[in-house]
Formats: C-alpha cells, structure tokens, sequence
DNA sequence: CTGAAAGCGCTTACAG
DNA sequence: CTGAAAGCGCTTACAG
C-alpha cells in the first residue's frame, strides 16, 4: 500500500480511501491510484485490515467428521449463513477427542475468530470461558456445552427414541434391542434413556443382554448384534442408535435367517431402495447447523440475554423394517 | 501484551520470549510473567503474529460441496495434512459457479492463506496468475485448471468408464447407454469420451438417443431414463456418470419391468446391500485429497519445479448391476 | 478533498 | 539475560 501511495503520489490513507471505495475522492486521483494499484499488483491484507478494525469476519466450526454423513450438511449449512453474513469459515474435526477439540477450538480464539460452532467431543468446556469472556460468541450444536452454560442446539434425542421405541412397541414387540454408541457420548446416553423410558411406558422389561453401548466399529456391532439375537430371550426388534450402527446392523441383519425388525436413528441416503425399507428417526443435521449459525450471527450483531437452548425434534419415517411383526 | 510487560515490570519482548518459550530468560522473570498473564488472562493474537511473520499457517479449500458424500472424504483428508503441518483450514463451497469459486478463493488470497487446494467450478483461472505470482500455492484437484498450467491432482475418468462400459459388453450388452452431468464440468466430458472410446473399441455404433448429458436432478434422470428405455432401440445397459445420478437410476430401474445393466462412475454406501448390488468404477476421494495436500506442502517447504500433475485410477467393483445379461 | 501521525498486537534486528 | 525502536499492512481520529 506505501508502495502504492508512492507510485500514485498520494498519501496513505488516499489509497485506503480507493481500496475501500469511500466517497470523498476526486475522480482524477482514483483514477491515479488505481493506476499505481494495477501496475504493483496490489492486493489489500484482509489480515491487517481486520487486525486494525477488531473483527476478523470469521468463524470457526468444530465438529466430530467433516466427512461423516451426518455432518457434512450442517457444515454446509453454517457455511451457508456464514456467506451470507460475509464471514469465512475454519473447519475443524474433532475426531471425538476431546484434547483436540480443545487444541482446535483454541487455535481458532487464537486467530481471533468472532464466532465458534461446537459439536462438543469434550464434557468440560471450562477451558473456553476466557475466550468467551473475551467476547468470542459460541453456539454447542448437536450435544451440550459441559460444565458451562452457553448457547445450544440439539435435537430431542430422548424424545425420537421414545416414538421409535414406541413404534416398535405397536407393531407387537416386546424384546427389543438398544444398540448405541459409547456411554460417555451424550446423545448416546439421550437415546438409551429414551429407550428406557418408551419400555417403561410399555411396561415392558429390560434385560441387560439387550443393551450394548460401545464404539460403532463394525465388529463390535456384529459380535453384539449375534449375542442379542442369540441369548435365551432373544430380541424380536432393535433400536440402533446413530446411522454408523445401521448401516452395519443392516449388513449383519441381511445375513440372518429370520426377519427382525429395526429402527434407526438418523436417516441415510438409500434407506428407502433397501429391502425391506429402513425405518428411521429423522432429524435434519442442515437444519440444526443453520439453527446454530443463525443464533452465533444474531449475537455477533449485539443480540443479548441469557443462553438460548433450542430443541429440534426428530419424527419417524416407516419404512418396512420397523413394520415387521415379531417372529417368536 | 503491553498490559502483561507492564504489570509484570518487563519489556515487551520479555514477554514475547516467555510465551514464545524461547531459551534465555531467568526462572524469576518467567514467574513473573507468566503470573501476569494469568492474572490478565492474556492470549497471543496469532493474526498479529502471522502478520509479522510473513506466513499465516493457513490454506484454502474450495470445492463443490462440502456435504456431498465425495467431496466430504476428501475435505477431511486435506484437513488432516494440514493438521499435520500446523496449518488452519479455510473451506468453502463454490456450488458449481464459477463466480462463487473465484469470490471464495479471492477471500482466502486475501486473507493471506499460504496455499490453495481448489476443486474447479470455472473453466477459467487466469484471475489466480497474480496470486500465485504473489506466492500462493496452489493445488487444483479433481479436475484441472483451465488456462493457466498448475499442479493437478485428477483420476483417470476417461480410462475408468472404459473399464466400466468393456465390462458391460462382456457381459453381452451392444446398446449401451450413457448418463452423465452437464457438458461444461469437465470430469463429465472425459467420462463421455471414455464411453466413447470404448464403444469404439468394441466396434459398437452409439445412438444419439442413448447418450444424455445435464443436470443431476432427479426429475431430468428420471425423464431421460425413461426415454432410453422406451425408445425404437432400447438400451439394455447403462454408464451412469456419478454418484448423484447413480442413486436416481438406481430408483428408477427399481420400478421399471425389465432388469437393466448399469455400472455407476464413483462408489457410495451400501452399493453392497441393494439388491442386486451396484458395480461401480470406484475412486479413492480421500486419496485425492491427501494427495493434493501432500504435494501443497511440499511446495509451501520449498519445493520447486514446473506444475505437477498425478493421475489417480479408479477401479471396477462388480457386485451384480453389471453382470445382468441383456434381456432383449 | 487529502494526508501525517498514532495505533491494532505482535516480531525482528540490535544494542546493552 | 533484557529491552527500546522499528516495522508487518492496514485503519482511526484528526487536522488542514
């Protein structure tokens, strides 16, 4: 910018003045130091720019997989409002570890994001009360904040189990299956406290053979799923507890003689052209990443008050295998 | 910073060798500081730093869509390079125009990024001469650069439908049909010419009603499929050209009498549990993304040398959709 | 209409 | 071992 001042024959704030297309400029000198701008090349530092003017005009997403099927239409959605809002976004995966989602949520404050989505991996948040004391706005998505009180959107976990459950329920069932992810995951423990309560309601009981909690790995899932099928009280219908599980469920379950009925939780491309169809609890992951975007830009522009919780609820789509009645 | 030298009686660059955690300074003077800072709750600004430094330990991604089942692998691959190296990631989605990829890249350039991994959307990138000029690197993936020469990332997708439609005429297929997305993205056109070429290579004529190339949505699949199907010379075999176009056919074909040969450019999700099971020709999207992201970092360490381009292969995965005979 | 000075928050190059 | 000055590339607040 000296450099174009110089060539020009003008003083600084002249070409800041042109950069910026203030008024106040006569039409000779702008044409002048667009001229001198042309001829260097030069391209205006958004970075200093920002640095002087406080903002930076981003914002920063964290989250579980940017690859997972669940979440890449949430990220493209705050992309979306982070567009419209003429804000750059820094995506991160959290990898559900927590020491990096740490790590990833400071490397962004660091940079002076003015915002921050968080798909919580950690259950202790504390670590970013300075940060959000230091003005940086954050929204929790998808699972709460720990041990701090903020911003969120989640979807009611508890309460989608409970029509699945339900549902299961209608259609005859009465030893059904919890297959969900690791315990320390909070929609995962939503989801079986919504199972627990649907039996419940139904009377009905729980054996313990019937639930399994633990990582979504395949063989994890395949060796549960065979107990649970087996056992002496072998399980009519499941509930499965996130989108990874079903589709392996599925790929087992198609390999097994008698039919057994399931219920997912998520929805997934194709659910519908399998054979049978898979029924689901849907949620919308698009529409709680606008949601959580929306609320961080409403408070970007001055927005105050306590911490807003939003709950979006997830509905049913029957499909085929949560309509199979029970086989013994 | 200031506020922290002040309180802690030091000199600015005390400070900065004690956040630093640079060699020589007294035990004492580091207690003190770092007291300061505690007491201050100061953060380094990473933008003031990278502003001195020169570099900002960032990239840019622009691709098509970020919650698209390949893109996203492949955005979780660069992140993961970039991790590696230290480096933030910007992201954005160009939605297939070429404007919105050109303001998207523009912004990164002018926040500085040290280097770019752009999935094309225009036919034209001569507005990034300056920039990489300037010193951005720059890695195009997927498709290739249009007018200027870079280093480019890109499968073999022309030797791919090749694979994929020789595989349909061992089978027994001579009217083979072709669906592919609109003309102008250029991964479309070389997996036309593929089918092509290997029609030719099978001395078999190509009608014009066989071959359509345009929007993924699903209502134009479904017409222009209906048409192929229902024409004087019916297909009795399909090229279909991706993914999104893939699963459309796949639900037309669902409801159509007579069992139809397809073989879909790029693998998805449960391909293996649909009945029958769709063959693809399978890329690696992670692998492309890595790959980019690698030869971006070895250019940002000081690798020199003219434009680089790596050419990846896709593979065929036979799982029943390619192996149906013709039925008439 | 235009520009010189000070400052955003840091680091570099130097001197003590 | 420590710090004052200058500078990264811009904008703000003023003065003319």
């Amino acid at each position: 910018m000296k450099d174009v001042a110089a060539r020009a024959g003008v003083g600084l704030k002249t070409v800041s003045r042109v950069v910026n297309e203030e008024a106040g400029v006569t039409e000779t000198t702008i044409a002048r130091v667009q001229a001198a701008i042309d001829a260097l090349g030069f391209r205006r530092n958004d970075s200093a720019r920002l640095l002087r003017k406080g903002r930076t005009a981003s914002i920063g997403l964290v989250l579980e997989d940017l690859a997972d099927p669940f979440y890449a239409p949430l990220s493209r959605a705050v992309e979306e409002v982070a567009r419209a809002h003429a804000n750059l976004l820094f995506t991160g995966s959290s990898a559900e570890d927590s020491a990096r989602e740490q790590e990833l949520v400071l490397a962004f404050c660091a940079r002076r994001v003015d915002g921050l989505i968080v798909v919580p991996a950690s259950d202790d948040h504390r670590y970013l009360e300075p940060e959000m004391a230091a003005g940086v706005a954050t929204v929790f998505v998808d699972r709460p904040a720990g041990q701090i009180t903020a911003d969120e959107v989640l979807t009611d976990n508890a309460g989608g189990v409970r029509e699945g459950v339900a549902h299961l329920v209608a259609h005859g069932h009465r030893r059904i299956g919890f297959l969900g992810d690791r315990p320390h995951i909070h929609t995962a423990t939503e989801r079986l406290r919504g199972y627990r309560e649907a039996m419940a309601a139904a009377a009905l009981p729980v054996h313990d053979s019937w639930v399994s909690m633990g990582p979504t790995a395949p063989d994890r899932v395949r060796s549960e799923l065979e107990r649970m099928l087996a056992g002496p009280e072998p399980v009519t219908a499941l509930f499965v507890g996130n989108n990874r599980i079903t589709v392996t469920a599925v790929r087992v379950l198609a390999r097994y003689g008698r039919p057994v009925a399931l219920v997912g939780f998520d929805d997934f491309e194709l659910a519908d052209l399998l054979r049978p169809g898979i029924s689901v609890i849907a949620q919308d992951p698009a529409l709680l990443g606008r949601t959580a975007a929306r609320l961080l830009f409403r408070r970007l522009d001055g927005a105050a008050g306590p911490p807003h919780r939003v709950e979006l609820s997830g509905h049913l789509i029957a499909r085929g295998s949560g309509e199979i009645p029970p086989t013994h």
